[in-house]
DNA sequence: GGTTTTGTCAGGGGGAACCCCGGTGGCTCG
DNA sequence: CGAGCCACCGGGGTTCCCCCTGACAAAACC
Protein backbone atom coordinates (compact mmCIF):
# COMPACT_ATOMS: atom_id res chain seq x y z
CA UNK A 1 0.00 0.00 0.00
CA UNK A 2 1.35 3.05 -1.16
CA UNK A 3 -0.99 5.29 0.55
CA UNK A 4 0.54 7.54 3.71
CA UNK A 5 -2.25 8.18 6.38
CA UNK A 6 -1.68 11.78 7.50
CA UNK A 7 -0.79 12.06 11.30
CA UNK A 8 -0.84 14.95 13.51
CA UNK A 9 1.08 14.20 16.98
CA UNK A 10 -0.02 15.59 20.15
CA UNK A 11 2.53 15.34 23.33
CA UNK A 12 3.84 17.86 25.30
CA UNK A 13 7.65 16.25 25.21
CA UNK A 14 9.42 17.13 22.39
CA UNK A 15 12.00 14.23 22.57
CA UNK A 16 8.87 11.77 22.53
CA UNK A 17 7.81 14.05 19.59
CA UNK A 18 10.87 13.72 17.86
CA UNK A 19 11.62 9.70 18.57
CA UNK A 20 8.19 9.02 17.36
CA UNK A 21 8.75 10.90 14.24
CA UNK A 22 11.82 9.43 13.87
CA UNK A 23 10.09 6.07 14.36
CA UNK A 24 7.80 6.18 12.07
CA UNK A 25 9.68 6.96 8.84
CA UNK A 26 8.20 6.71 5.46
CA UNK A 27 5.06 4.70 6.34
CA UNK A 28 2.50 7.66 7.50
CA UNK A 29 2.99 11.81 7.12
CA UNK A 30 2.90 13.85 10.22
CA UNK A 31 0.94 16.86 9.15
CA UNK A 32 1.11 18.66 12.29
CA UNK A 33 2.34 18.62 15.86
CA UNK A 34 1.15 20.24 19.41
CA UNK A 35 1.78 20.43 22.62
CA UNK A 36 -1.74 21.32 24.70
CA UNK A 37 -5.30 20.91 24.33
CA UNK A 38 -6.38 23.94 22.46
CA UNK A 39 -3.58 23.71 19.80
CA UNK A 40 -3.91 20.29 19.48
CA UNK A 41 -8.10 21.49 18.35
CA UNK A 42 -6.60 24.15 15.58
CA UNK A 43 -3.93 21.83 14.10
CA UNK A 44 -6.39 18.63 14.02
CA UNK A 45 -9.22 21.14 12.63
CA UNK A 46 -6.66 22.87 10.38
CA UNK A 47 -5.25 19.65 9.04
CA UNK A 48 -7.75 16.74 9.31
CA UNK A 49 -5.64 14.28 9.42
CA UNK A 50 -6.62 10.46 9.36
CA UNK A 51 -5.33 9.92 13.02
CA UNK A 52 -4.50 11.65 15.73
CA UNK A 53 -1.67 10.30 18.02
CA UNK A 54 -2.35 11.69 21.57
CA UNK A 55 -0.87 11.32 24.87
CA UNK A 56 -3.21 10.80 27.52
CA UNK A 57 -1.60 13.87 30.39
CA UNK A 58 -1.24 17.12 28.83
CA UNK A 59 -0.49 20.16 30.56
CA UNK A 60 -3.77 22.34 30.16
CA UNK A 61 -6.13 18.77 30.32
CA UNK A 62 -5.92 15.08 29.07
CA UNK A 63 -6.28 13.56 25.75
CA UNK A 64 -10.08 12.78 26.74
CA UNK A 65 -10.49 17.05 26.49
CA UNK A 66 -8.73 16.98 23.05
CA UNK A 67 -11.16 14.08 21.53
CA UNK A 68 -14.27 15.89 22.95
CA UNK A 69 -13.32 19.26 21.67
CA UNK A 70 -12.86 17.88 18.31
CA UNK A 71 -15.78 15.50 17.94
CA UNK A 72 -18.40 18.33 19.15
CA UNK A 73 -17.14 19.97 15.75
CA UNK A 74 -18.40 17.14 14.25
CA UNK A 75 -14.99 15.83 13.29
CA UNK A 76 -14.62 11.89 12.69
CA UNK A 77 -11.13 12.04 13.22
CA UNK A 78 -9.76 8.59 14.35
CA UNK A 79 -7.64 8.81 17.67
CA UNK A 80 -5.22 6.56 19.35
CA UNK A 81 -4.03 7.36 22.54
CA UNK A 82 -0.01 6.86 23.27
CA UNK A 83 0.45 7.33 26.65
CA UNK A 84 2.72 6.32 29.82
CA UNK A 85 0.06 5.28 31.91
CA UNK A 86 -1.41 2.08 31.90
CA UNK A 87 -4.13 2.81 34.22
CA UNK A 88 -7.37 1.87 34.21
CA UNK A 89 -9.22 4.84 34.61
CA UNK A 90 -7.05 6.47 32.14
CA UNK A 91 -8.03 3.87 29.46
CA UNK A 92 -11.42 3.73 29.94
CA UNK A 93 -11.89 7.54 30.14
CA UNK A 94 -9.96 7.66 26.91
CA UNK A 95 -11.93 5.56 25.33
CA UNK A 96 -14.85 6.26 26.20
CA UNK A 97 -14.63 9.77 25.24
CA UNK A 98 -14.25 7.81 21.43
CA UNK A 99 -10.53 7.07 21.00
CA UNK A 100 -10.43 3.81 18.88
CA UNK A 101 -7.03 2.35 20.54
CA UNK A 102 -4.49 2.56 23.32
CA UNK A 103 -1.29 1.46 23.15
CA UNK A 104 1.91 2.37 25.88
CA UNK A 105 4.73 4.22 25.00
CA UNK A 106 6.72 0.88 25.61
CA UNK A 107 5.72 0.03 22.45
CA UNK A 108 8.56 -0.34 19.46
CA UNK A 109 8.65 1.41 16.95
CA UNK A 110 7.43 -1.30 14.14
CA UNK A 111 4.13 -2.14 15.75
CA UNK A 112 3.55 1.64 16.40
CA UNK A 113 3.46 2.17 12.60
CA UNK A 114 0.96 -1.02 12.31
CA UNK A 115 -1.20 0.27 14.87
CA UNK A 116 -1.65 3.89 13.07
CA UNK A 117 -2.11 2.02 9.94
CA UNK A 118 -4.55 -0.36 11.67
CA UNK A 119 -6.09 2.65 13.05
CA UNK A 120 -6.19 4.49 10.27
CA UNK A 121 -8.35 1.77 8.55
CA UNK A 122 -10.75 1.38 11.32
CA UNK A 123 -9.63 -1.11 13.44
CA UNK A 124 -9.18 -0.88 16.92
CA UNK A 125 -5.60 -1.19 18.59
CA UNK A 126 -4.46 -1.68 22.51
CA UNK A 127 -1.56 -3.00 24.37
CA UNK A 128 -2.44 -6.84 25.58
CA UNK A 129 -2.96 -6.29 29.15
CA UNK A 130 -5.21 -2.87 28.61
CA UNK A 131 -8.09 -4.17 26.36
CA UNK A 132 -9.01 -6.18 29.37
CA UNK A 133 -10.04 -3.08 31.32
CA UNK A 134 -12.20 -1.56 28.36
CA UNK A 135 -13.72 -5.07 28.44
CA UNK A 136 -14.22 -4.98 32.21
CA UNK A 137 -15.78 -1.75 31.95
CA UNK A 138 -18.09 -2.75 29.47
CA UNK A 139 -19.63 -5.84 30.54
CA UNK A 140 -19.65 -4.15 34.32
CA UNK A 141 -21.99 -1.66 32.86
CA UNK A 142 -24.64 -4.18 32.56
CA UNK A 143 -24.31 -6.47 35.70
CA UNK A 144 -27.54 -7.49 37.28
CA UNK A 145 -26.71 -8.15 40.77
CA UNK A 146 -29.95 -10.00 41.22
CA UNK A 147 -31.26 -7.44 44.05
CA UNK A 148 -32.05 -9.51 47.31
CA UNK A 149 -35.07 -7.63 47.71
CA UNK A 150 -36.99 -8.70 45.28
CA UNK A 151 -37.44 -12.05 46.94
CA UNK A 152 -39.49 -10.38 49.58
CA UNK A 153 -42.62 -10.13 46.49
CA UNK A 154 -44.42 -12.94 45.52
CA UNK A 155 -44.37 -14.08 41.96
CA UNK A 156 -47.49 -12.31 40.94
CA UNK A 157 -46.18 -9.12 42.52
CA UNK A 158 -43.46 -9.03 40.80
CA UNK A 159 -44.88 -9.33 37.53
CA UNK A 160 -47.21 -6.36 38.56
CA UNK A 161 -43.69 -4.41 39.77
CA UNK A 162 -41.98 -4.77 36.65
CA UNK A 163 -45.58 -3.14 34.47
CA UNK A 164 -45.17 -0.47 37.49
CA UNK A 165 -41.72 0.10 36.73
CA UNK A 166 -42.72 0.82 33.13
CA UNK A 167 -44.97 3.43 34.16
CA UNK A 168 -48.19 1.40 32.51
CA UNK A 169 -51.19 2.77 34.10
CA UNK A 170 -52.87 0.41 36.24
CA UNK A 171 -55.66 -0.07 33.38
CA UNK A 172 -52.90 -1.01 31.35
CA UNK A 173 -51.12 -3.73 33.91
CA UNK A 174 -55.13 -4.88 34.73
CA UNK A 175 -55.47 -5.31 30.75
CA UNK A 176 -52.16 -6.93 30.38
CA UNK A 177 -52.43 -9.44 32.98
CA UNK A 178 -56.20 -10.00 32.44
CA UNK A 179 -57.25 -9.47 35.91
CA UNK A 180 -59.57 -6.38 37.61
CA UNK A 181 -57.87 -2.78 38.25
CA UNK A 182 -58.48 -3.68 41.57
CA UNK A 183 -56.35 -6.60 42.05
CA UNK A 184 -54.03 -4.42 40.19
CA UNK A 185 -54.31 -1.88 43.22
CA UNK A 186 -53.70 -4.63 45.85
CA UNK A 187 -50.32 -5.96 44.14
CA UNK A 188 -49.22 -2.73 43.63
CA UNK A 189 -50.01 -1.37 47.36
CA UNK A 190 -48.09 -4.64 48.41
CA UNK A 191 -44.92 -4.00 46.34
CA UNK A 192 -44.76 0.15 47.13
CA UNK A 193 -45.03 -1.61 51.21
CA UNK A 194 -42.59 -3.92 50.55
CA UNK A 195 -39.94 -2.36 48.39
CA UNK A 196 -40.34 0.85 50.75
CA UNK A 197 -41.74 3.34 48.03
CA UNK A 198 -44.20 5.68 48.52
CA UNK A 199 -44.77 6.55 45.20
CA UNK A 200 -44.45 4.75 41.61
CA UNK A 201 -41.88 6.85 40.72
CA UNK A 202 -39.81 6.33 42.86
CA UNK A 203 -40.26 3.17 41.73
CA UNK A 204 -39.46 3.99 38.34
CA UNK A 205 -36.14 5.60 39.25
CA UNK A 206 -35.21 2.71 41.56
CA UNK A 207 -36.21 0.30 38.48
CA UNK A 208 -34.02 2.59 35.58
CA UNK A 209 -31.17 2.72 37.66
CA UNK A 210 -31.04 -0.86 38.35
CA UNK A 211 -31.38 -1.47 34.71
CA UNK A 212 -34.79 -3.82 35.53
CA UNK A 213 -36.56 -2.22 32.73
CA UNK B 1 5.67 -21.48 32.09
CA UNK B 2 4.98 -25.24 32.24
CA UNK B 3 1.44 -24.17 33.49
CA UNK B 4 -1.35 -25.90 31.21
CA UNK B 5 -4.45 -23.60 31.57
CA UNK B 6 -7.27 -26.50 31.67
CA UNK B 7 -9.72 -25.79 28.45
CA UNK B 8 -13.26 -26.75 27.70
CA UNK B 9 -14.44 -26.82 24.09
CA UNK B 10 -17.88 -26.16 23.15
CA UNK B 11 -18.91 -26.39 19.44
CA UNK B 12 -21.65 -28.10 17.87
CA UNK B 13 -19.15 -29.40 14.96
CA UNK B 14 -17.30 -32.21 15.93
CA UNK B 15 -14.75 -31.87 13.27
CA UNK B 16 -13.82 -28.14 14.96
CA UNK B 17 -13.53 -29.60 18.19
CA UNK B 18 -10.89 -32.49 16.68
CA UNK B 19 -9.30 -29.66 14.82
CA UNK B 20 -9.21 -27.45 17.82
CA UNK B 21 -7.77 -30.15 19.99
CA UNK B 22 -5.37 -31.39 17.51
CA UNK B 23 -3.77 -27.46 16.84
CA UNK B 24 -4.11 -26.95 21.08
CA UNK B 25 -1.11 -29.66 21.29
CA UNK B 26 0.05 -29.69 25.18
CA UNK B 27 0.07 -26.05 26.09
CA UNK B 28 -3.39 -26.39 27.08
CA UNK B 29 -5.10 -29.24 29.04
CA UNK B 30 -8.69 -29.85 27.30
CA UNK B 31 -10.86 -31.93 30.01
CA UNK B 32 -14.16 -31.00 29.04
CA UNK B 33 -16.61 -30.53 25.66
CA UNK B 34 -20.05 -30.10 25.04
CA UNK B 35 -22.01 -29.46 22.01
CA UNK B 36 -25.01 -27.56 23.56
CA UNK B 37 -26.01 -24.95 25.62
CA UNK B 38 -27.28 -27.27 28.93
CA UNK B 39 -24.69 -29.80 28.46
CA UNK B 40 -21.69 -27.12 28.05
CA UNK B 41 -23.31 -25.61 31.30
CA UNK B 42 -23.17 -28.98 33.39
CA UNK B 43 -19.34 -29.55 31.84
CA UNK B 44 -18.48 -26.05 33.02
CA UNK B 45 -19.86 -26.60 36.15
CA UNK B 46 -18.38 -30.12 36.94
CA UNK B 47 -15.03 -29.13 35.67
CA UNK B 48 -14.02 -25.63 36.39
CA UNK B 49 -12.06 -24.59 33.14
CA UNK B 50 -9.37 -22.09 33.15
CA UNK B 51 -10.79 -20.79 30.07
CA UNK B 52 -14.18 -22.09 27.78
CA UNK B 53 -13.78 -22.11 23.86
CA UNK B 54 -17.30 -20.93 23.32
CA UNK B 55 -18.77 -21.10 19.74
CA UNK B 56 -21.36 -18.38 19.39
CA UNK B 57 -23.90 -20.12 17.60
CA UNK B 58 -25.11 -23.46 19.14
CA UNK B 59 -27.79 -25.58 18.27
CA UNK B 60 -29.90 -25.03 21.28
CA UNK B 61 -29.40 -21.43 21.74
CA UNK B 62 -25.73 -18.72 21.70
CA UNK B 63 -22.99 -18.77 23.31
CA UNK B 64 -24.04 -15.45 25.67
CA UNK B 65 -26.66 -17.65 26.64
CA UNK B 66 -24.22 -20.04 28.33
CA UNK B 67 -21.90 -16.91 29.27
CA UNK B 68 -25.16 -16.14 31.15
CA UNK B 69 -26.21 -19.27 32.95
CA UNK B 70 -22.71 -20.41 34.38
CA UNK B 71 -22.21 -16.48 35.82
CA UNK B 72 -25.42 -16.76 37.43
CA UNK B 73 -24.02 -19.90 39.23
CA UNK B 74 -21.40 -17.51 40.52
CA UNK B 75 -18.43 -18.92 38.53
CA UNK B 76 -15.38 -16.77 37.57
CA UNK B 77 -15.01 -18.35 34.53
CA UNK B 78 -13.11 -16.63 31.56
CA UNK B 79 -14.46 -17.51 28.13
CA UNK B 80 -13.03 -17.02 24.58
CA UNK B 81 -15.41 -16.77 21.72
CA UNK B 82 -14.72 -18.43 18.62
CA UNK B 83 -17.02 -18.33 15.82
CA UNK B 84 -17.01 -18.36 12.22
CA UNK B 85 -19.15 -15.02 12.38
CA UNK B 86 -17.78 -11.32 12.17
CA UNK B 87 -21.30 -9.74 12.69
CA UNK B 88 -21.08 -7.28 14.85
CA UNK B 89 -24.43 -7.88 16.59
CA UNK B 90 -22.59 -11.57 17.58
CA UNK B 91 -19.52 -9.92 18.98
CA UNK B 92 -21.59 -6.84 20.99
CA UNK B 93 -23.66 -9.58 22.35
CA UNK B 94 -21.40 -12.46 23.52
CA UNK B 95 -18.64 -9.39 25.10
CA UNK B 96 -21.99 -7.91 26.75
CA UNK B 97 -22.77 -11.24 27.89
CA UNK B 98 -19.01 -11.63 29.63
CA UNK B 99 -16.60 -13.00 27.05
CA UNK B 100 -13.37 -11.94 27.65
CA UNK B 101 -12.21 -12.08 23.95
CA UNK B 102 -13.82 -13.01 20.36
CA UNK B 103 -11.31 -14.52 17.83
CA UNK B 104 -12.85 -16.00 14.31
CA UNK B 105 -12.06 -19.53 13.04
CA UNK B 106 -10.01 -18.21 10.39
CA UNK B 107 -7.18 -17.95 13.04
CA UNK B 108 -4.35 -19.80 12.73
CA UNK B 109 -3.46 -22.62 15.49
CA UNK B 110 -0.53 -20.79 16.88
CA UNK B 111 -2.16 -17.91 17.41
CA UNK B 112 -5.55 -19.87 18.83
CA UNK B 113 -3.23 -21.40 21.51
CA UNK B 114 -1.65 -17.83 22.17
CA UNK B 115 -5.13 -15.83 22.61
CA UNK B 116 -5.97 -19.04 25.10
CA UNK B 117 -2.87 -18.50 27.36
CA UNK B 118 -3.26 -14.76 27.18
CA UNK B 119 -7.01 -14.88 28.29
CA UNK B 120 -6.16 -17.27 30.87
CA UNK B 121 -3.89 -14.39 32.38
CA UNK B 122 -6.65 -11.87 32.30
CA UNK B 123 -6.11 -10.66 28.96
CA UNK B 124 -8.93 -9.60 26.33
CA UNK B 125 -7.76 -11.01 22.78
CA UNK B 126 -9.52 -10.23 19.83
CA UNK B 127 -8.96 -10.51 16.02
CA UNK B 128 -8.41 -7.08 14.76
CA UNK B 129 -11.63 -5.63 13.04
CA UNK B 130 -13.98 -6.99 16.05
CA UNK B 131 -12.28 -4.88 18.40
CA UNK B 132 -13.37 -2.04 16.69
CA UNK B 133 -17.22 -2.87 17.32
CA UNK B 134 -16.69 -3.55 20.94
CA UNK B 135 -15.28 0.20 20.96
CA UNK B 136 -18.03 1.20 19.21
CA UNK B 137 -20.93 -0.24 20.81
CA UNK B 138 -18.61 1.33 24.17
CA UNK B 139 -18.70 4.86 23.29
CA UNK B 140 -21.96 4.97 21.41
CA UNK B 141 -23.30 3.76 24.55
CA UNK B 142 -22.50 7.19 26.40
CA UNK B 143 -22.66 9.86 23.74
CA UNK B 144 -25.50 12.88 24.40
CA UNK B 145 -26.75 14.05 20.95
CA UNK B 146 -27.50 17.19 22.89
CA UNK B 147 -31.29 16.85 22.08
CA UNK B 148 -32.75 19.28 19.96
CA UNK B 149 -35.86 18.42 21.39
CA UNK B 150 -35.08 20.16 25.09
CA UNK B 151 -34.29 23.57 23.04
CA UNK B 152 -38.09 24.26 22.64
CA UNK B 153 -37.88 24.32 26.49
CA UNK B 154 -37.88 27.71 28.15
CA UNK B 155 -35.08 27.58 31.03
CA UNK B 156 -37.42 27.26 33.82
CA UNK B 157 -39.62 24.87 31.71
CA UNK B 158 -36.05 22.33 31.54
CA UNK B 159 -35.31 23.28 35.36
CA UNK B 160 -39.06 21.58 36.08
CA UNK B 161 -38.62 19.24 33.44
CA UNK B 162 -35.75 17.80 35.08
CA UNK B 163 -37.29 17.23 38.85
CA UNK B 164 -40.01 16.11 37.02
CA UNK B 165 -38.34 13.55 35.51
CA UNK B 166 -36.69 12.80 38.80
CA UNK B 167 -40.42 11.86 40.29
CA UNK B 168 -40.69 14.59 42.56
CA UNK B 169 -44.47 15.35 43.15
CA UNK B 170 -45.54 18.68 42.28
CA UNK B 171 -45.60 19.84 45.74
CA UNK B 172 -42.34 19.21 46.42
CA UNK B 173 -40.95 20.70 43.34
CA UNK B 174 -43.11 24.33 44.05
CA UNK B 175 -41.28 23.91 47.12
CA UNK B 176 -37.66 23.33 45.72
CA UNK B 177 -38.12 26.20 43.06
CA UNK B 178 -40.15 28.58 45.64
CA UNK B 179 -42.92 28.84 43.38
CA UNK B 180 -46.32 28.05 43.59
CA UNK B 181 -47.53 24.83 43.02
CA UNK B 182 -50.43 26.18 40.38
CA UNK B 183 -47.13 27.30 38.46
CA UNK B 184 -45.19 24.14 38.24
CA UNK B 185 -48.61 23.15 37.10
CA UNK B 186 -48.56 24.87 34.11
CA UNK B 187 -44.43 24.57 33.03
CA UNK B 188 -45.79 20.69 33.58
CA UNK B 189 -48.26 21.19 30.91
CA UNK B 190 -46.35 22.79 28.70
CA UNK B 191 -43.32 20.42 29.09
CA UNK B 192 -45.37 17.62 28.21
CA UNK B 193 -47.23 19.39 25.74
CA UNK B 194 -44.15 20.46 23.75
CA UNK B 195 -42.38 17.14 24.38
CA UNK B 196 -45.20 14.85 22.97
CA UNK B 197 -45.51 13.14 26.05
CA UNK B 198 -48.99 12.24 27.52
CA UNK B 199 -48.20 11.61 31.01
CA UNK B 200 -44.79 12.02 33.86
CA UNK B 201 -43.58 8.30 33.06
CA UNK B 202 -43.15 8.72 29.70
CA UNK B 203 -40.97 11.29 30.24
CA UNK B 204 -39.37 9.61 33.28
CA UNK B 205 -38.87 7.15 30.95
CA UNK B 206 -37.44 8.47 27.76
CA UNK B 207 -34.79 10.90 30.52
CA UNK B 208 -33.54 7.68 32.21
CA UNK B 209 -33.04 6.33 28.77
CA UNK B 210 -31.10 9.48 27.53
CA UNK B 211 -29.08 9.83 31.11
CA UNK B 212 -30.48 13.62 32.05
CA UNK B 213 -31.83 12.81 35.42
C1' DG C 1 -44.60 51.32 21.19
C1' DG C 2 -46.85 47.30 20.12
C1' DT C 3 -46.19 42.17 20.02
C1' DT C 4 -44.40 38.01 21.70
C1' DT C 5 -42.33 35.28 25.13
C1' DT C 6 -41.71 34.08 29.70
C1' DG C 7 -42.75 33.42 34.40
C1' DT C 8 -46.03 33.81 37.72
C1' DC C 9 -50.75 32.46 39.68
C1' DA C 10 -55.83 30.92 40.06
C1' DG C 11 -60.37 28.13 39.47
C1' DG C 12 -62.52 24.06 38.30
C1' DG C 13 -62.98 19.48 36.74
C1' DG C 14 -62.09 14.55 35.24
C1' DG C 15 -59.55 10.85 36.09
C1' DA C 16 -55.81 8.26 37.94
C1' DA C 17 -53.11 6.86 41.92
C1' DC C 18 -52.87 5.29 46.46
C1' DC C 19 -54.88 3.82 50.98
C1' DC C 20 -57.86 1.44 54.28
C1' DC C 21 -61.38 -1.31 55.02
C1' DG C 22 -63.77 -5.59 53.81
C1' DG C 23 -64.62 -10.41 51.54
C1' DT C 24 -63.86 -15.11 48.82
C1' DG C 25 -61.48 -19.24 47.40
C1' DG C 26 -57.36 -22.12 47.00
C1' DC C 27 -53.07 -23.87 48.69
C1' DT C 28 -49.69 -25.72 52.07
C1' DC C 29 -48.08 -26.98 56.55
C1' DG C 30 -47.93 -28.43 61.24
C1' DC D 1 -58.57 -28.54 60.72
C1' DG D 2 -57.22 -24.16 61.77
C1' DA D 3 -53.38 -20.86 60.52
C1' DG D 4 -51.01 -18.52 57.06
C1' DC D 5 -50.04 -17.03 52.52
C1' DC D 6 -51.47 -15.93 48.00
C1' DA D 7 -54.42 -14.31 44.25
C1' DC D 8 -58.54 -12.38 43.45
C1' DC D 9 -62.28 -8.58 43.87
C1' DG D 10 -65.19 -4.73 45.78
C1' DG D 11 -66.58 0.09 48.36
C1' DG D 12 -65.28 4.47 49.67
C1' DG D 13 -62.17 7.97 50.43
C1' DT D 14 -58.10 11.43 49.86
C1' DT D 15 -54.64 13.14 47.31
C1' DC D 16 -52.29 13.90 43.23
C1' DC D 17 -51.89 14.37 38.15
C1' DC D 18 -53.16 16.61 34.04
C1' DC D 19 -55.98 19.73 31.27
C1' DC D 20 -58.43 24.02 30.07
C1' DT D 21 -59.33 28.78 30.52
C1' DG D 22 -57.97 33.09 31.95
C1' DA D 23 -55.15 36.55 34.09
C1' DC D 24 -51.13 39.96 35.01
C1' DA D 25 -46.35 41.82 35.09
C1' DA D 26 -41.69 41.88 33.23
C1' DA D 27 -38.53 41.24 29.68
C1' DA D 28 -37.40 40.85 24.95
C1' DC D 29 -38.09 41.55 20.19
C1' DC D 30 -39.24 44.18 16.08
Amino acid sequence: MSYQPTVVLVDDHELVRSGVRAELGDKVRVVGEAIDVAAAVDVIVDTTPDVVLLDVHLPSGTGADVIAAVTARGMSTKFLALSVSDAPEDVIATIRAGARGYVTKSIKGGELVSSILRVAEGDAVFSPRLAGFVIDAFSASVVEPADPELDQLSPREKEVMRLLARGYAYKEIARRLSISVKTVETHASAVLRKLQFSSRNELQNWAARRRIV
